[in-house]
DNA sequence: ACAAGATCCTGAACGC
DNA sequence: TGCGTTCAGGATCTTG
């Protein structure tokens, strides 16, 4: 369910509440989904950032000065249906507890994940063995390391765009939703391959656009489905009433009129205008 | 090397 | 009302 924009938002929201904290203990069984969890115990969030879709709380002995290097990470991917909370609930995973910090702040965090696809494990700085895509990540679409030449390069020799794009590697923080989105926009079929030096401009635009937006937007709530993302105070994204046609099958394209179709690719639902967005084979020569 | 499929899970929504 | 089926925002491992 959260793609880069609702892990940011879920960074920002989270971040006054842990930072400076001292964790006093991380309580939870499915230890293979939980890893080294004990290891986050006693040490003091220095600050949460973000690669992709993971969020990573930087730890550091309880006596470390506020700007001394961490010398741990507690990593989290939320999963499809993962999210912070305030209050505990039936689907509650992981509870945080906090060492009180005398000013009368909220003492523990609920990690909350009906489907329990989300992770957690505690590692040394940068070291992610065991996690493939999170070592393999792409640049950060926001960022200046996320450079059009070199995604143009890139996409001339992918394969199928969406797929490509969901794997994290070109670019990170892009899932299901977003790629529709950012497809829609840069007028490219999902299926796509090996896109043109004017596609792969439009795609890099594109992918920035509707990233930054999405962001300032709180990112995407949808429905009342399992999966219905939630910041930890139970608000919601925004950005759900800017799509263009991710959920919108049957529904007008709002460039040209043409219904929105939905298909299936690489398992995963697809939207896309059969008009604005036209496959051409391009075999491999 | 790459693509496709299966897997991990639960619950909401839908069809009969 | 009740039951079975289908579907869901992700990552990863296996198979072809």
């Amino acid at each position: 369910m959260p793609e880069l924009p609702e892990v940011e938002t879920t960074r920002r929201k989270i971040e006054p509440l842990l930072r400076g904290r001292v964790i006093a203990s991380v309580e939870h069984d499915a230890p293979h989904k939980y890893r080294d969890t004990h290891l986050a115990v006693g040490r003091r969030v220095q600050g949460l950032s973000r690669r992709g879709k993971y969020l990573m709380l930087q730890l550091a002995s309880a006596d470390a000065a506020e700007d001394d290097l961490h010398d741990l990470e507690f990593i989290v991917h939320l999963g499809m249906t993962g999210g912070f909370r305030l209050d505990s609930g039936p689907h509650t995973r992981v509870t945080l507890t906090l060492e009180p910090d005398g000013a009368g702040d909220s003492q523990q965090l609920f990690f909350h994940d009906p489907r329990r696809f989300g992770k957690m494990a505690v590692v040394r700085p940068g070291e992610y063995a065991g996690m493939p895509t999170l070592a393999a990540m792409g640049p950060e679409p926001l960022s200046e390391d996320f450079i059009e030449g070199d995604f143009v390069r890139l996409a001339r020799e992918a394969g199928a765009v969406k797929p490509w794009l969901l794997s994290q590697k070109p670019v990170s923080g892009v899932g299901n939703i977003y790629a529709d989105e950012s497809l829609w926009q840069a007028q490219i079929h999902p299926a796509q391959t090996r896109l043109t030096a004017a596609e792969g401009q439009r795609l890099y635009t594109a992918i920035r656009e509707v990233m930054a937006q999405a962001v300032d937007a709180g990112g995407s709530s949808l429905g009342n489905g399992v999966g219905n993302y939630r910041q930890h105070d139970g608000l919601s994204g925004l950005f759900q009433h800017e799509h263009h046609v991710y959920g919108r099958a049957g529904q007008p394209c709002p460039r040209c009129g043409t219904d929105i179709v939905k298909t299936v690719l690489a398992q995963r639902g697809t939207h896309f205008c059969p008009k604005c967005q036209v496959f051409e084979e391009r075999p491999r020569s």
